[in-house]
DNA sequence: TGCCAAAGCTGACATTTGTCATAGTATGCC
DNA sequence: GGCATACTATGACAAATGTCAGCTTTGGCA
């Protein structure tokens, strides 16, 4: 794949493309290609980050650990998405720790060629604004989702939550497959109580599976399920 | 109180600050203020903004409705805070409703202005990401909370943090006095259940009441009740 | 291939939380 | 001052969810 920044697809999905080309050229010079195994951390909460992540290749989930030992997955990030972004703005340690999901690739961009960038181009910074306004407007409807639905309704969103963000393969299965326990710890429940209400999903023949896989089959009944009816 | 915003003390505590001399001026020639009562809107969800809201005195709470009819408060805000600006920058409508807790004065700053200043001096807009992503990270924290913690939790958690962000009265009271309705929507959960665990609380002597209003008598005991002892 | 650890699954039961019904209490308004 | 209305409070019950325990399946690896 293509090495340089200022050729890097996946840069017109985020905010590295409002950059000046010598600004680009700069992050090139000095950013980091790294691989990342399923299962790995990319960076784990409470450290100190000294630059961003760009996401070439593989997803990763954003969890946070609660005092019960429990972690909740609070954002999925994939292909063109920047990681560690807020913790550097504001510059503290990360709240969150990014664990790869399968097999990734991400560019590592020092801090210094992103606060120079900040503080030089406005319209570099404008465009990562709009997308931290937009992932707290994203962030504020998880917290009424989970707080007002229920988790039959909250598991049959995330399910199409993952078709519409991530789709589906050749045989109809969701292309992001997640483990049960990474499935509970998004919706923000009980590994075996998201088991059960799977189960129960499969015998009404909302979905199917095979494996960890699972299949959307009644697309509809699903949503007006996350509706409430 | 003081009409002119680069004399204006609040501006101190918000993005403001980082306007020049000139960016402030014209703001002020701009922006109109008004006062909203005691359980009024300032903005609703859906709504589209022509400016933003600098808070210059009361509390206001941003609220989302959910598909069950049920309100969830996402966050208080208070003096110096800016309300709107997430849509104003997004170019969205709101996703969230603004409504008086008590009597409020808020200064209205229309959009030009704000955009004017963001394209045009990277600092502002730094500041404004700053605040942006301190926002994101209590909106993660309020996610894990509410999906990790029970609402006996949740419920002591919401009277330390109102005490440590509106502080208490001479008697002892929190200065911010929420209805029990107003508390459930903070917490998520159904009044009844609110109301049953404040009576709880108050049998075991960990707060004493008077009408609407709550004081906390053993903070230690509830913070234990937080970690989950 | 076969073993083992991890993941998936299920039942029984406890606990938490929501819902409905009803009654007391404060508050504002005429 | 009294009435209407909204808020607070409590009980009884139902529903949702978590916990624990044990069993089965799967997948990776020696």
């Amino acid at each position: 794949m293509e090495s340089r920044c200022e050729n890097c697809i996946i840069r017109q999905f985020n905010s590295l493309r409002a950059m000046s080309k010598e600004e680009l050229k700069m992050v090139s010079d000095s950013k980091t290609t790294k691989k990342i195994k399923k299962g790995q951390h990319i960076f784990e909460e409470g450290e100190k980050l000294n630059g961003v992540y760009c996401v070439r290749e593989g997803v990763s989930k954003l969890s946070k650990l609660s005092a019960n030992g429990k972690d909740q997955i609070v954002k999925l990030a994939t292909r063109g998405e920047v990681l560690g972004q807020r913790s550097v703005i504001a510059e503290e340690s990360t709240n969150l720790s990014a664990i790869a999901v399968n097999d990734m690739e991400v560019c590592f961009i020092p801090k210094e060629s992103i606060n120079n960038t900040l503080q030089k181009n406005p319209n570099f910074t404008l465009e990562v604004l709009r997308h931290m306004a937009h992932d707290l407007k994203e962030a504020d409807d998880v917290i009424v989702n989970i707080s007002q639905k229920t988790v039959k309704q909250r598991i049959a969103e995330a399910f199409l939550y993952l078709k519409n963000n991530f789709g589906e393969d050749e045989e109809g299965f969701l292309a992001l497959t997640l483990s049960r326990e990474d499935i509970s710890n998004v919706v923000g429940t009980a590994t075996e109580s998201a088991i059960r209400i799977i189960s129960e999903f499969k015998k009404k023949g909302l979905i199917h599976t095979s494996g960890k896989k699972i299949g959307i089959k009644n697309e509809r009944k699903l949503l007006e399920m996350v509706e409430g009816f």
